[in-house]
This record gives structure tokens, C-alpha cells and sequence, in this order.
RNA sequence: GCCAAGGUGGCAGAGUCCGGCCUAACGCGGCGGCCUGCAGAGCCGCUCAUCGCCGGUUCAAAUCCGGCCCUUGGCUCCA
């Protein structure tokens, strides 16, 4: 069955055929490194894991590259608050490490690599060199930037013409271009205080200086432009053609313009085959966003709610849709894990239990599972529809309800059927994760643990070492080790 | 202003590319019942849509065409 997809460049539904039809080339537009990440950008994290976790599914080898900006004038207004650090490297580590536990927490595939614009500023040099020998960049005072007229196709992303556009980048910039429309691909010198500082809390004492990394680099020591790093890396790190390019709908333009523009440009050859782009998450109407201030962080949400429920939500909109985030929507999404969870466990105490049979057949548990197979399939490859693949599931969770409910001696086949199929598509495709690994469960299991901890250390302090022992033999028999230090007693799962 | 996406039941959200299995999926909510010591879960049934508005094409339109209204995003850092 061929997989469709929404590409943003043509407007329209085309046939997923990557350059090497064994292989798919993905590169998704990670964040900034100068917050923690909201439930926005986890919403763009788990869309594109999943589909790269159904390219996969498929057959195809998937290289799946994201980055991490960490080089810009909002981490380094964020120097000097607490824990933070005081330079724009401390900033940035501190994020990255925040943005890869929420990663880890999501259960996100791991991509095959995380590129960090500090450590490719000399291949962002070379291309820039590149955009300048063949006419398409020039300098001025030591920044280069990208000349809009220079490249023909120039705005076919985002349907823009050149003539009619305003003005791009900050006004300081103006008067270096030669069309307002160019962007920046080099800027000379540190973040200036005024550009830090605009982002900068009050809190904190403005900044006096310039400040932020600096590299060497023909034109000056400088800064690369914004746009230019994602060109380079996933130049650098898949290919000068890429099959799928995923981003927030937020980046049409001016970034992934200016992207198609400059790896055009510089390769003479199409850039990425398709641009795939998650529509943005709402709340009260309008976006998500940190300088909104409207935002719910990941973390947050996967404290309260635990990571499969928040995977639940954001995979119940399809990707080419906007989604919106209530109070009432991710409880939804709560009912619908909830739902989807207690039917695979169902399904397992059935098949586990002395009533399952080798020889029994259950004809309508067999065709749920079947169908339930078909219509995940018919789905995902219909533009990675993950809300209909996820009802296809749902589907097979009714079935299976109404299969245990009906019936005393079960289908083993049947139901392992169906359990196998909970897990390759609920478990490996959209990642969700079955029994012990929900975040709620083992936190709850630590805390339980902890209590009974604190009831042992109880009897220890009252010399009661019989019932404190049977304690830890009773724990060590459900793979609890408990062991005693000088601080208190310690636990391994 | 310019560019780009959208407008489907109380909510949320598929279906729109390729018109007819759409008398509109899945779910949440509400109502009734079964089960149950209670609750929950589950099951069964019911509830709720003239698919933004107007016009057109067609035997047939949520789906195609035209006009209008409204919303969101981008044009400044943004997933």
C-alpha cells in the first residue's frame, strides 16, 4: 500500500517516493535551546516520531536527524539566572539535558544523531563560502547575507513573492542589504546588549556587553545566521537531498523559505522532497507559545498525566490539522489510553488464564483483528492519519470487551493475535507503552515502596528486626532490593 | 495589507485529494438498562449534525466549481 503525504511545497497530497527506495532520509527542525519545551513542541516531537516509526514499520531504513539550536540571542539573554550558568554554552547544556529527559519520557525513538550548530559552524562557513562563489551571498561590514534575488525560486514554499515582501530581520540590519528582503547567513561580532536584552528577564541586570559565542570565520569572527544551520546539518549529517523535512507550521516562513533557498542554492539540486508541517497547538484560540506565556510545559503535563496520556493527545489530531489543548481535550485523550490499556490488559489475563484453549476459534475476535489491522494500515499510510489509526485500535479494544464479556473458553491464538497487535501498533508504531513502563505507575510504585520503607524503618528503630527483615525478604520477593546505608535504606527495582 | 491553512454534533475529531457503502468513524459528555455488596471497569440501547453562508455542476456533494462571511498561523524570536 502506498503511504500519501500533505507537502507543503506543492500544497497537495503526493506519493511518498524517497530518492532511494530502500531508504528515508528524515530531518526534523528541532528547538531552541533557551526554555523548557512546551506541549507545542512535543506535539512536532511525537508527530515525527511516529512517522519515522511507521517509515520503519514499513521497511524502510530510516535516518532520522534532529537538531538543537543552541546558538542564539534568547539563550543568551537567559545568562546569569540561577542554575543557568553565566554563558551562553551553560544555558544551552542545561536546556538540552531538559529537552532529553522529556524525550526519554515521551519514549521517543531516538533519532540517529543530534546536531548542535556550535559544533558545525566550520561546515556552516563552508557553505556560506559556497553561496557567495556562486553569486547567490555577499558581504557587508563583515556579515554576509543571502541575496532573495539571486535565486529564482525564491518564496515557492511559502507562496510569497519577492516583489511584494516586507522586510526581513531586524531593523539594525537594513541598511547592510541590498534588499530588505535578504537574510542574514553570517553576522559579525557578539549578540549585541540591546538584542539579548529585549528577551532578557527583569530580573536580571541588563546585559552591557556583547555576549554570546563567537567564531572565526572569513568575513569576521561572528555568529551564523539563524537559517543557515539546518541546511548544513542535515547536509552534513544525511545528505544534500533529503526526503522528508518535518517542522512546526510556524516555520514555513521566513526559516524553511530561506533553507530551500540556501541548500538550493549551494547543492543545484532540490532540497527536501517533501516538507511535512505539524500544525500548531492551541489553547483558548490561539497558539502555544513562550512569548504568549499561554503554555503548559511537557514536563508538567507528563507529571500529571504520565506519558502515555500526553502521547495519546497529541497523536489524536493528525498532523495537517491544528489541535487544540482544554482541560477537556486531554481528558479525552486520558479516556481513550485508559480505554485502550485496560482492553490489553484483558486481553492478557484471558490468554494467561487456565480457560484459554488451542483449539478454540473465535471467528469475530479473529476478524476485529484483522480488520483492526487494516484499517491502522489504511490509515497511517492515508498522511499518517493517527487519530483514525489510533480509533482502529479502540475498535479492536471493543472487540475484545465484548469477546472476554461473551465467552468462557477462550481463543489463545486470538488473543495473542490481538495482544500482538496492540503492542507492534500501539507499542511499536505509535509508541505508546503497555503495562509497567507507564510514568504514573512507577512513580506510584516508588512511593508505595517508600512507604513501606518508612514502616520497616519504624520496627528497626524499635528492635523489632523479625518484622523489619520479613519486610525486606517480602519486598526482595517482588524484585525489590533493599539495602541499608549509613543515610537510610536505598531500593533497587 | 500580503501569503498560507481552516470552518463537520454539547465537546473533541475522522471523512474532503479519488463525489455514491456518510441515513457522517473512534472517543468524551448526557440518558436508560445489564452486571455488581458499593463504586469503577465492561457490555447493550438511546441521545446529538439541514457538514460556515449563498449559488452552480451532477442521476448523486461534507466531498467538485464560483462568490461571500468568519477563525487561526506567517510576514518580528517561535515547533
Amino acid at each position: 500500500m502506498t503511504l500519501y503525504v500533505s507537502n507543503t511545497l506543492s500544497g497537495e497530497q503526493e506519493a511518498f517516493e524517497p530518492h532511494n527506495p530502500e531508504q528515508a532520509l528524515v530531518y526534523t527542525c528541532g528547538l531552541t535551546v533557551s526554555d523548557d519545551a512546551h506541549l507545542g513542541h512535543a506535539r512536532l516531537w511525537v508527530q515525527s516520531d511516529v512517522m519515522a516509526r511507521w517509515l520503519s514499520h514499513v521497511g524502510y531504513d530510516v535516518r532520522h536527524v534532529q537538531n538543537f539550536t543552541d546558538v542564539n540571542e534568547k539563550i543568551v539573554a537567559r545568562t546569569g539566572e540561577d542554575d543557568l550558568g553565566t554563558t551562553e554554552q551553560s544555558v544551552a547544556r542545561h536546556y538540552i539535558d531538559s529537552v532529553i529527559e522529556d524525550m526519554r519520557d515521551l519514549n521517543l525513538q531516538r533519532a540517529e544523531v543530534y546536531p548542535r550548530v556550535s559544533e558545525h559552524v566550520p561546515e556552516i562557513i563552508d557553505l556560506v563560502e559556497t553561496l557567495i562563489e556562486e553569486g547567490y551571498a555577499y558581504e557587508a561590514d563583515g556579515s554576509v547575507y543571502f541575496d532573495v534575488t539571486a535565486f529564482e525560486d525564491y518564496g515557492k514554499l511559502s507562496g510569497q513573492q519577492v516583489e511584494e515582501m516586507e522586510a526581513q530581520g531586524p531593523e539594525s540590519e537594513q541598511s547592510e542589504k541590498r534588499h530588505p528582503a535578504d537574510f542574514a547567513l553570517w553576522k559579525a561580532g557578539a549578540v549585541a546588549p540591546e538584542d539579548a536584552n529585549e528577551h532578557r528577564s527583569d530580573d536580571l541586570p541588563p546585559l552591557e556587553e556583547p555576549a554570546g559565542q563567537t567564531w572565526e570565520s572569513p568575513w569576521s569572527e561572528g555568529r551564523p545566521g539563524w537559517h543557515i544551520e539546518c541546511s548544513a546539518m542535515s547536509m552534513t549529517h544525511l545528505d544534500d537531498h533529503i526526503d522528508i523535512h518535518v517542522g512546526g507550521q510556524d516555520l514555513v516562513f521566513p526559516h524553511h523559505e530561506n533553507e530551500v533557498a540556501q541548500s538550493e542554492a549551494a547543492a543545484g539540486e532540490p532540497f527536501a522532497k517533501y516538507w511535512l508541517h505539524v500544525r500548531l497547538l492551541e489553547t483558548e484560540g490561539e497558539k502555544m507559545s513562550s512569548s504568549l506565556g499561554n503554555f503548559f510545559t511537557t514536563k508538567n503535563a507528563i507529571e500529571e498525566f504520565g506519558p502515555n496520556v500526553v502521547r495519546m493527545f497529541l497523536v489524536s489530531t493528525s498532523y495537517t490539522q491544528r489541535q487544540t489543548y482544554s482541560e477537556e481535550t486531554i481528558q479525552e485523550a486520558q479516556q481513550r489510553w485508559e480505554r485502550l490499556e485496560r482492553a490489553y490488559e484483558r486481553a492478557t489475563d484471558a490468554t494467561d488464564s487456565p480457560d484459554a484453549y488451542a483449539k478454540v476459534e473465535a471467528e469475530d475476535l479473529r476478524d476485529a483483528v484483522t480488520q483492526a489491522r487494516e484499517e491502522f494500515e489504511a490509515a497511517m499510510n492515508d498522511d499518517f492519519n493517527t487519530r483514525a489509526a489510533v480509533s482502529a485500535l479502540l475498535e479492536l479494544a471493543s472487540a475484545v470487551h465484548r469477546y472476554v464479556d461473551a465467552t468462557e473458553r477462550y481463543d489463545y491464538r486470538g488473543l495473542v493475535d490481538a495482544i500482538e497487535t496492540f503492542e507492534e501498533l500501539g507499542g511499536d508504531v505509535l509508541g505508546f507503552q503497555f503495562v509497567t513502563v507507564d510514568g504514573g505507575e512507577v512513580e506510584l510504585a516508588g512511593d508505595i515502596v517508600d512507604l513501606v520503607l518508612d514502616i520497616r524503618e519504624e520496627a528497626r528503630e524499635e528492635g523489632n528486626y523479625e518484622r523489619a527483615d520479613e519486610l525486606r525478604d517480602r519486598l526482595e520477593s517482588l524484585g525489590v532490593t533493599v539495602e541499608d546505608t549509613d543515610e537510610g535504606s536505598t531500593y533497587r527495582l
